[in-house]
DNA sequence: TGAGTGTGTGAACATATGTTCATAGGGTTG
DNA sequence: CAACCCTATGAACATATGTTCACACACTCA
């Protein structure tokens, strides 16, 4: 147990990385990392005993704004590494504060949603993941609804479903034939029933996120032309929160914007300038009720 | 709860003290400060889940060799305020095992134990304690018995006795006298019926020590030349462990050598390179059957 | 057996943390 | 109101920690 021994040298009597070494025999950077390691296995466990987050402020903030039931907000710092680690470890909080056991969840597509993933740590809940709307192509591979479903279902000891449907169809025939489809029928009927919904949110700029960037510029413009401000897992809407329809939307194979506000509990997992003004609306309009995002976001937002 | 946040924010996120400054609008400094404070104030919690102690092998091979029910090892390094602030930690933890609800609990002069008792947390027990000897003069402040005992006491809840005596009283016949007044007799009789006897040990080193202190050379000499090799709250023994008996001896007020082996549990608080040779005896000879030092000194007995 | 591959190592560097010190404000006392 | 004593502050310094890199060793596969 060398690696209680350094934790304990270091963390209860106050012995530096040099003297443990010297101490033990080791070198210095051996010493970093075995406490480093010790910190990672879970060995070395630092509580804090406060029941407030960082954020508290902040977080009663956006509740009291926009009327949500939960808010949690992570860091956000100029390093940008440093702030993703934090948002997912933030944004795997709240998955493991919101997914019960035996629920029904439903999953959007969104890289965020995918960076809380692989901060969440194995648990055994046997809840079912279910994908909102289909998958689309290999470009972003991680964020797709089916695969997060999956990795959340091995760590939580449930199960996964999959929706065979692309997220957009060549057409609108070809996706009204994909969703009447038995299996693709059967998923998003139990999509509807479910009682959490986890997603990320979507903003008009160019080029930006995972939906857009299967869109040309075209159709890009139709949807700013017909006031889309953002998507909700796939689904467009404007200002005033209504879903935004037109050839694209039928092309889109996935629970409707309506569908999905039926389901009481609504989570966005989102953060930076480009999804402001959509989160803004999606949170004002009651699209979710509850949101992860960063403190930079969260700031804009109430700003 | 600005060291909520703050702690939140460097533990939980991992931001630098210069991050967090950033983002609240501090100084860096006022970061470390407040840093300090959290885990100062016990809000920040490190716990290391290892059942083993960082000197597991030097306490199992200490127990082996010598038979004791019990030792604690702190690290010895060469940063002295360090290793007294650890000494004293590992000190008060062995305290914290063997004061039992209730018990009465002897105690012995010692520096080392005094340091222990610093380190000690309150917690309600409801002991008794009870000095071993009389007090020495006001030299060595804190260090007294009775002081330690007090201190004790106020810390567990419990109650402290006082021996209105002097340690050394001027000749055998004012010692005789003061033991057999009704105050100190009374005392003395208590300790004898301790469960549990907590002391330090005396090498015989010019000048060091408290009892040694208070006792010219010629004195020192006359316990050398009669086998003395150290002192237990006290009393002098020899390499054999017996009590080296003499006009000293009979002008010190306190508990015997035997009526001290007499108590079940008895815990010596000691470290030092000239303390080691008096350890050694009191271990081998079963003066005491538990033990707290430090690494160096622990080494120096095995060896 | 020998090239290749992966893992673990510590020296050297880069960064973060902790401490000291001089100073400024805020409150209390003469 | 001035003189005083606290206490809190951050700049500058000293130290500790963390990361990168080149290399060495063990193991695998041709």
């Amino acid at each position: 147990m060398l690696l209680g021994r350094v934790a304990r040298m270091y963390y209860e009597h106050g012995l530096t990385h040099q003297e443990i070494a010297n101490a033990l025999g080791l070198s210095r950077v051996r010493v970093t990392r075995l406490l480093a390691e010790a910190r990672e296995s879970g060995l070395v466990e630092i509580v804090i005993h406060a029941d407030e987050s960082a954020f508290a402020d902040e977080e009663r903030a956006l509740l009291d704004r926009f009327g949500l039931r939960q808010a949690w907000i992570s860091p956000a710092v100029p390093d940008e590494v440093k702030s993703e680690r934090s948002f997912g470890a933030v944004g795997a909080e709240a998955l493991g504060a919101m997914i019960g056991k035996d629920e029904v969840v439903g999953i959007g597509l969104s890289t965020a949603v995918s960076l809380a993933l692989n901060a969440f740590t194995a648990r055994p809940l046997g809840a079912s993941f279910v994908p909102l709307t289909g998958s689309s192509g290999g470009l972003a591979t991680g964020a797709n609804p089916h695969e997060i479903a999956l990795t959340l279902a091995a760590r939580t000891g449930g199960r996964a479903f999959h929706l065979p449907a692309p997220l957009l169809a060549a057409n609108a025939a070809a996706a009204r034939a994909a969703t009447t489809e038995p299996g693709t029928a059967e998923v998003l009927g139990l999509a509807r029933r479910a009682q959490l919904l986890v997603a990320g949110i979507g903003g008009m700029t160019a080029g930006e996120g995972i939906l857009l960037r299967s869109l040309d510029e075209a159709e890009r413009a139709d949807l700013v032309a017909r006031g889309a401000v953002g998507d909700l897992a796939g689904r467009f809407f404007d200002t005033d929160g209504t879903a935004v329809e037109g050839p694209l939307d039928e092309r889109i194979i996935g629970l409707s914007l309506a569908e999905m506000t039926a389901v009481p509990n609504r989570l966005v997992i989102a953060r930076g300038a480009s999804k402001v003004d959509a989160l803004r609306v999606a949170l004002t309009k009651g699209l979710v009720n509850m949101i992860v995002t960063d403190s930079a976001t969260a700031e804009a937002l109430l700003r």
